[in-house]
DNA sequence: CACAATTATATCGTGCACAATATATATTTG
DNA sequence: CAAATATATATTGTGCACGATATAATTGTG
């Protein structure tokens, strides 16, 4: 009787697909994202800065989920296109806000084409994306929220 | 009339919780898969050769969705660890075969108890999660097999 | 058969991504 | 109030990830 190790075969792995996937699609962001001056996860940044405003680089990486390591050079290369200001507030110095620039702000008006080009590049209908969608931030919530029971 | 940008909206974008979903799943790899000395990227790697067995670099990044670029130093630190070879056949010296070593199909039982370990770690009941793969499946598939019309 | 075009992989530069560690400020505690 | 502790970000080292380019072998064409 043959071993078939079917726990290991690629098809009943969820973490296959789901890593192309991200790959994919992140892929496709790249080129309307570069008249921009911006790469996929400094998007994702302004994104964030341009619905929720001006917050920590803490702040940031919980809902990023990114750490200090990737975030802080990342803000830095933002700061140096001129899309944001890190300030560290008078009362405490520890802290770094980050604060959108007349530049940054500005920039959202450019970004408005850019999930429509992005959506024309997924073959999936709308209901099967907002199904999909759902699923994920289903995993996302319960996966965080576990992790800060700890 | 204010202004609401609906389209740049976090919740009303795919790319947010497949980038921050795909980012925890891995995540969740590292520990089980560091007891095999293992990255997330060569454990894929090692599936692929399992289920598929030898072939070349290009076929590899194929399946991967990787170009050399990557592959190339990755499969490198994957034959320094041992598990694998990588040789030029003589008929076609610009080919590259990757070939399992004894150690490297050794590792195979180690890493049976892996995809148990990390389904323990996604919240989601068995049927969402064959959903949710089937999806990714789905855009996975047609992505890139337009991409190949090309 | 020479030489242009193609194929397959490698190298380089930039930018994530993260664990481990460092630093610097703020808060708590004895 | 000084020392210990906690908090917030920065730095370092390793490993992806990818576009652009380089290199080397093979194939196609005149």
């Amino acid at each position: 009787m043959p071993e078939t190790y079917e726990e290991l075969k690629i098809e009943n792995q969820l973490c296959f697909p789901l890593y192309a996937c991200s790959k994919e699609v992140v892929r496709q962001y790249r080129k309307p994202l570069e008249e921009l001056n911006l790469t996929y996860t400094q998007y994702i940044v302004m994104l964030l800065l341009w619905e929720y405003g001006d917050m920590s680089e803490g702040q940031l990486g919980e809902k990023i989920h990114l750490e200090s390591g990737t975030l802080a050079p990342l803000l830095k290369r933002l700061e140096k296109s001129g899309y944001i200001k890190r300030t560290r507030p008078e009362n405490n110095e520890r802290m770094l806000i980050i604060t959108l620039t007349e530049e940054g702000m500005a920039l959202k008006e450019r970004a408005r084409c850019v999930p429509e080009k992005v959506r024309c590049c997924i073959p999936l209908a709308d209901e099967d994306l907002v199904a999909l969608a759902s699923l994920l931030n289903k995993v996302l919530y319960n996966m965080t929220n576990n992790n800060k029971e700890k």
